[in-house]
DNA sequence: CTGTTAGCGCGTTCAA
DNA sequence: TTGAACGCGCTAACAG
């Protein structure tokens, strides 16, 4: 029977026949946690993010379950919310389960973290950023290069006074490989560097308002804002529009992700666009490979990127110079 | 030392100690396949929804998430892509893995669906819509009310002539409910029915857009458009613009679902909110009530929405008519 | 109260 | 080539 289902070898066919048809009358379906238990294998990845309703999160699934379908492997789905017990919490039921792999963004990467993968034996590939020196397999853009592009960009405008709006603290990917590729522009271009244009937010619309806020009650103001997401960049402008100044007449700003909305917005946002999506396929292909123990080309895979010049810049040349910007 | 683990009766305080500290020693792990194939439970929550990167199912499954992690089960996640032969493809993944319940999205409901419930026995609960005549537990709110009182708000605000943007053919809540509820209220207050004032849609920008792009092209124009999702009234309004109309001055938009955007978005969106987490989170308690064989009080459930008035509508009384419109 | 054993439904091994 | 027995790791039932 099993010889049959599995499509051994050295079975005649005559039994075969017998058997399958056996098997279509019975309606007989095989118990796959039966067949888990003796196999060791339960063809279940587990994927934990931070959360689900950010929009480049569940792209990320997306892209993971395409391929994860194709391979018959099913997705065990877990949110983190940033908080590192309740991802330890469920990277320890991953193994419980016996997932056969995971695949993780993380956004801190902790010494419980990092004893806990040398303990496991899972095959794991991170999403997001490159984690304990690219020991790990991982997918993502490059963050630095990324943001040293965006801030280019700004300068080549002739802007000269650039703040940023990076991610959280904890958070390596969009908080300080951003900063450091905002940073290594400036210094390129001789441009100084303001601590007071720099603020460490969450990726949400009120931290963007909160943050131009903190940013634009200062002496001194800048003429563009590259902020590390498109929910910041949003709520800057609105905060922005809101005290009377026009985007991108008085003040340009840069997005980051290209987020569906980011083209429907007034103005149309000028934004890295990422392809989440990408990096979710290309995950789970390297993940599919290590649980198949095929050789990994690479440990680090970069998805591209792309400026995308909309509407929210202007070159700094060409705006009529406001007089509250001293 | 299953008693221990169990905490069965009958248990001397030594042996368990005497247990448990071996078990701390060995760092002895419970294997779940096994004790899932004796106990015939997988601690596991299918949940099946048409796509991840929709702002309102991926905030079902937060919910969702929510209340099974307190309950000790994991969720299996699939996506149909309103797909019927993927849709049932992953309910019989659900079965064959012997899940301990669904949670369920759909959108159309089929013979093939309708079948496959009567024969299985898994505990189900549907989202967004009552299917088969209430047969099965659902959660939703009332498309039928709300789409009603959007247009009973724009028939308030002095409007005749009303459009809907309404969801696909196959898409029963988004689309047969709310276009009933349209239709209530306009002959309720005695107004023209048009049918080329209707369009039924994808909720995406894009056939917001496409859908503005046909109404507006004919001899008659409406001076109100109720669109189903906020996405096709996003898209809608960029249409609008684009062809020199404002909003409201010209054309007053109501959205539907209150994403994130939908306030930081110009004109702000007047739009209904549905509060999807609520869905998700009574939609796991009324499934794990069914799960631990505790009696569903209501098959059922309705979650509050309301009416946000914001900036995309203005009563028709108070707009200068434009000569465009005849 | 506790040690032992049968059996959950598979895949695999060992004879035949 | 194939049938039968064994064991994966657990829980439940049965003795003791």
């Amino acid at each position: 029977m099993s010889r049959v289902l599995n499509n051994s070898k050295h079975v005649s066919e005559e039994l075969k026949e017998r058997v399958l048809s056996v098997v279509e009358e019975t309606n007989f379906k095989p118990n796959l946690l039966a067949r888990g238990l003796v196999n060791k294998k339960t063809n279940l990845i587990g994927v934990l993010i931070p959360r689900i309703s950010n929009n480049f999160f569940s792209q990320l699934i997306e892209g993971i379950n395409e391929v994860a379908e194709n391979y018959g492997y099913n997705i065990l789905l877990s949110t983190s919310y940033n908080n590192l017990q309740k991802e330890l919490e469920y990277l320890n039921i991953f193994v419980d389960r016996q997932l056969d792999g995971i695949i993780l963004a993380v956004t801190d990467f902790s010494d419980q973290h990092k004893s806990f993968f040398e303990k496991t034996t899972i095959p794991t590939v991170f999403m997001g950023q490159q984690l304990d020196k690219g020991k790990y397999p991982y997918v993502t853009i490059d963050n630095v290069k990324a943001s040293c592009e965006a801030t280019r960009f700004l300068i080549n405008q002739k802007h000269q006074k650039i703040a940023i709006l990076a991610g959280p603290d904890f958070d390596i990917a969009t908080g300080d490989n951003r900063l450091q590729g905002y940073l290594e522009a400036l210094k390129e271009a001789n441009l100084p560097i303001n601590p007071r244009w720099q603020t460490r937010r969450y990726h949400t619309i009120e931290d963007g308002y909160q943050a131009a806020a903190q940013i634009m009650s200062q002496q001194e103001r800048p003429t563009a804002i590259f902020a590390c997401s498109d929910q910041q960049a949003l709520g800057a402008i609105n905060y922005l529009h809101e005290h009377g100044y026009d985007v991108p007449g008085d003040i340009s700003v840069v997005g980051f992700d290209d987020i569906d909305l980011a083209s429907v917005f007034k103005p149309k946002l000028t934004t890295i666009k990422q392809n989440p999506v990408d990096i979710g396929t290309t995950a789970a292909r390297l993940l599919i490979d290590q649980i198949k123990e095929r050789p990994i080309p690479f440990k680090g895979n970069y998805i591209p990127f792309r400026l995308v010049v909309r509407e929210s810049t202007k070159s700094w040349n060409d705006v009529e110079k406001p007089n509250y910007n001293q």
